[in-house]
Order: structure tokens, then C-alpha cells, then sequence
DNA sequence: ACTTGACCTTCCAGTTGGTGGAAGCTTTAC
DNA sequence: GTAAAGCTTCCACCAACTGGAAGGTCAAGT
């Protein structure tokens, strides 16, 4: 563990896990707040900094959506926050989730079965391209 | 059921479920070929483009990319095809899908186990954010 | 001292699959 | 006759980055 200290973009990088480029990306968007600068223009990061990379690295890891994990961030600064916002967010999510899951589920469990059906041969014959272009539903 | 005739992109539209907007788009795309023109420039469809144009919903609606839809729409246009083609796409696309699910529910059981785990009240304590905002792993 | 390579900076383009709107021409309906 | 509806093209925007070009800076090696 290395104590406090400020670090160039490619080091904050490197301990969250955001790449450099990314990382500009979430500071033009207003995820996060622009980065302090040195006199060459260099972007200069805290450890503090990098925890907050860390949050929003995780957060993009759940799916959050870029405008969730900012206001995750803001309640995670906030010390006087209701739980209850958060749980809210995050139960939208599970709620999307689920949504595009039966929807996925659906679509591979039709090809799954017009696949089965296929010979899957030298022939033409293809049960799949035979629903693909049905006239009837 | 109207005889063959040609139309306008407004009624291929109306009659294929495919806006007048996404039917540009894919032609533009070269997914569809150029629609024929009147004197007047405008886009002039068949039955036969109708049918084409419901393949490629039916397609799209089961999450193919347009790139696959592409060639799904050759191999459907090809007498000759081999059925080992489209099933190939077929069972790529589902593989395909099935990352996307594990993916999917690997973060909707987390967030989910989270979630149950916050009291979702007006104090702050939460769960959710201890977990994202975690030193370590 | 100088050069090379690895950083950093900004800006622009591309990805996927469309959707919305503006500006302008036709055609249709009243 | 005129206005609404429908057609045309082109440009911009959504998410969430990623890649590359052009140029500035800095540390190390010779």
C-alpha cells in the first residue's frame, strides 16, 4: 500500500482498471469531476480519485447505465443519503435486467429449436430461413 | 390478399412493420438492394421487397446482427444454399446470446442479492454502495 | 547533448441499429 | 387553389466507449 500521492493519468488507469482514454471519456460526459492539472496540462489524480474510478468501474461492471452510476456516485458522497435512493436504483436496474433477460431468452430459445430442427447439410432445406421468411405468421 | 403491384415505401412500411426510416437505413446499409425509382425519385417496392423486408424484421427480431441478417437474406435468396450455412449461423448467434445471458445474470443476481441485503429506509447504511465502493476485492 | 520511446494532450471518426428533425419537392384531397 | 400528407436528402443524436492522428513533454540511454 502506498500512501498518499498524485499520479498521472496512465497510473490511475493502471490501479482502476479504467483505461486512460475512458477515464477522459467519464470527465467530458460529467461523470466525474475534471481532474486537477499540473502546468503542462497533464491530468494529475489522487488515491481518493482512484476509489472513485473504482466505484464507477464496479458500477459499469453491474450494467448500471452511465447516468445511474452518477447518481450512485452522488449518493455514495453523500453522507446523509437514504439508503432508500440507492435501493431504488438499483431495483430499476434488477427490473431492466429482468426485462432484457425474457427477452433473450425468448430469441435463443427459438433459434435453439429451429437450429435443432435443421439438418445442417449439403441441402437447401432449412426449417430456419423457412420461418425467417414465413408469409404467415 | 391485393395482387402484385409496386408501392410506395409508405405502404412496404405499413405492410412489412418496418418504418419508412429503417427501410432507407437499410439500403443505405446494403442490406437490401437499391429499391427501383420512379421518374420522380421515389422508391418503388414489389411483394417480393415486402417479403424481403419481413425476413429482415423476423431476423432482427430474434437479435441477428444486420451483418448475419445480410447473409441470412443470401443464403435465403440462394437455391443452391447448403443448410450447414444457415445453421452455422444459427448456433453462433445463440452462443452468442447464451454469453450475453450468463453475463446478464450473473449482474442481476448480484445487484439483486445486494438489494435484499439493503433496508431501503432514510438512513445511509447501504449495502449496495459498501459493495461498490470496496477497497478490496 | 541528443535522440528515442513512452507518456501526455486534443480532436475526429467509427462502432450498432436505428430515430428525429429540417429543408424542399410531389401528389392527393377538399 | 391551397394545404396536408408523403416523398426526397442530409445531418444530428442515443450508449459507451475505442482507435488513430497530430503534437507537446519527459526520462533514460548512448
Amino acid at each position: 500500500m502506498k500512501p498518499n500521492g498524485m499520479m498521472t493519468i496512465g497510473e490511475a488507469a493502471a490501479r482502476s482498471s479504467v483505461p486512460p482514454k475512458t477515464i477522459r471519456f467519464y470527465e467530458e460526459a460529467g461523470i466525474i469531476k475534471p481532474a486537477a492539472r499540473t502546468e503542462n496540462h497533464y491530468r494529475v489524480y489522487s488515491d481518493a480519485d482512484v476509489e472513485t474510478l473504482r466505484f464507477v468501474q464496479r458500477a459499469r461492471m453491474l450494467g448500471f447505465p452511465l447516468k445511474d452510476v452518477a447518481e450512485l456516485l452522488e449518493l455514495y458522497h453523500d453522507r446523509k443519503r437514504a439508503s432508500r435512493e440507492v435501493k431504488k436504483l438499483a431495483l430499476k436496474h434488477v427490473a431492466a435486467l429482468d426485462r432484457k433477460l425474457a427477452e433473450l431468452t425468448a430469441m435463443r430459445n427459438t433459434i435453439a429449436v429451429l437450429a435443432e430442427r435443421c439438418q445442417g447439410n449439403d441441402r437447401p432445406a432449412c426449417p430456419i430461413l423457412a420461418e425467417l421468411g414465413a408469409t404467415e405468421h
